[in-house]
DNA sequence: TCTGGGGTCCTAGGGCGA
DNA sequence: TCTGTCGCCCTAGGACCC
């Protein structure tokens, strides 16, 4: 059996643990730079609020409903994310932490659990633990135990959050209750192409034949045709290095000359280098990318990437720097506004396995100097120390206007109860 | 005025050596 | 020497996830 264990509503949750007069109030959670909508409460999705929505364009909503609005504030998420984790890894050896709101639990030999009774106790442990509630969902298979989860979430009297599908006749009442859209695996792209062969909930789709989901769907849709019908194809999965890491950001405003871009450029890649060091792992290629303003249509478009090998595997913020500028002054083109842009290092090896090169290496100064450069914004906070590419005087400051304290992560930010 | 960021996996198609 | 075939590797693009 394989449960999956998911947060209700997580960033909002994670805001209303320290700020509990929101719980029953509407919550909306927005994006970098205060974008759009990334996470609302149940409240807010009752309002029409939907996923993605932009914040400028409900600004009039949000104001009309008393929505409390927040800026992202991932060290907060992330450091109650991995409080819940912990909590989970006591009740199954077996974990993988799928998201940062999410995990798979394994039960193996638990065939003589009351697994009701047990995921009660699981969801009681973590709410108390945190204060965050969450949702349990059983099944012999990864998605057919998204599919109870999800029926969990959305009758929690019912089921008191918790559900479990252990007989065919449950697991065939999901799947017709389970709209095809909302079947993990399947996107945008394949619901269209599914509805349009009449497929409208999960249970027709585990009626298709294999050859028609192999041929549309590849072998991920009959994968998932497999783990719906009830046979497991899938398992847990052990956490391995990444293969790429990137560093992404639109900007404010837009910008038209390369120095702005340039310095952004140069953070990104502090970024993207200081990643990689943490991570243990050299890199061998460096992409950039630059785009315009992909919503004014009244302006011109472009949008380019380029990637460059470097000479020799390295995690210098000094060399990949380089490289990206090079990447940068190829693609950047006069007379565009520029919106966004990011940078991407691929082709991640080990530090120990490093691949030398004949002719040249990564300056052996390097090690030493990013070492103590990471020690340093380790340790008096992040990006303290920056490289001279990265403009000391000008201020590049993401909009958070709504961002709540760090409770959790920062000292000055811990909540303080006089008796 | 204002529309996020960070990932993975799979397939098709071309280059290339055996 | 020329040609066909196979398999491996790489890349671009598509689809998906949170």
């Amino acid at each position: 059996m394989f449960a999956l264990v998911d947060c209700n509503n997580f960033y909002a949750s994670c805001q209303r643990v320290f700020e509990p007069h929101l719980i029953g109030k509407p919550v909306v959670i927005l994006s970098n730079n205060d974008g759009c909508v990334i996470a609302r409460s149940n409240e807010a999705k009752v309002l029409g609020v939907p996923m993605g929505a932009p914040a400028f364009e409900y600004k009039k909503l949000f104001e009309d409903n008393n929505v409390f609005v927040f800026s992202s504030n991932y060290a907060l998420y992330g450091d109650m994310s991995s409080r819940v984790m912990n909590i989970l890894s006591t009740f199954s050896p077996d974990i993988e932490v799928y998201s940062i709101d999410e995990a798979f639990l394994k039960f193996q030999g638990f065939e003589k659990f009351d697994l009701q009774e047990y995921g009660i106790t699981i969801q009681r442990s973590v709410t108390k633990g945190t204060g965050i509630p969450i949702s349990v969902g059983f099944a012999p298979t990864k998605a057919l135990a998204k599919v109870a989860n999800k029926i969990a979430k959305k009758f929690p009297e019912k089921t008191k959050s918790v559900y479990i599908i252990d007989t065919e006749e449950k697991r065939i009442k999901a799947l017709k209750w389970t709209k095809i859209e909302d079947v993990w695996g399947i996107g945008r792209k394949h619901a269209k192409r599914l509805q349009n062969s009449k497929v409208t909930n999960a249970f027709q789709f585990t009626q298709l034949t294999d050859e028609w989901v192999r041929r549309e769907m590849s072998v991920v849709g009959l994968r998932l045709k497999h783990e719906l019908q009830g046979k497991p194809t899938l398992n847990l999965e052990v956490a391995k290095d990444k293969k790429m890491i990137a560093t992404t950001r639109s900007f404010d405003k837009m910008h038209t000359k390369i120095e702005d871009i340039s310095e952004r450029v140069a953070t990104f890649t502090a970024s993207c280098a200081e990643k990689l060091r943490r991570q243990n792992s050299h890199c061998n290629m460096v992409m950039v990318f630059v785009h315009t303003n992909g919503f004014r249509k009244d302006q011109p478009q472009y949008s380019r990437n380029i990637v460059i090998k470097t000479d020799f595997p390295t995690n210098s913020t000094i060399e990949l720097n380089h490289y990206a500028q090079i990447g940068l002054n190829q693609i950047f083109k006069e007379g565009y506004h520029y919106k966004k842009a990011g940078v991407i290092v691929m082709g991640l090896t080990p530090n120990n396995e490093t691949q030398l090169s004949l002719f040249s290496a990564s300056n052996p100064k390097h090690q030493p100097l990013m070492s103590v450069v990471d020690k340093l914004n380790k340790s008096i906070g992040q990006t303290k120390v920056r490289f001279a590419s990265q403009s000391m005087g000008r201020q590049w400051k993401m909009k958070q206007e709504k961002l709540s304290a760090s409770f959790t992560t920062k000292l000055k930010d811990v909540i303080q109860i006089h008796l």
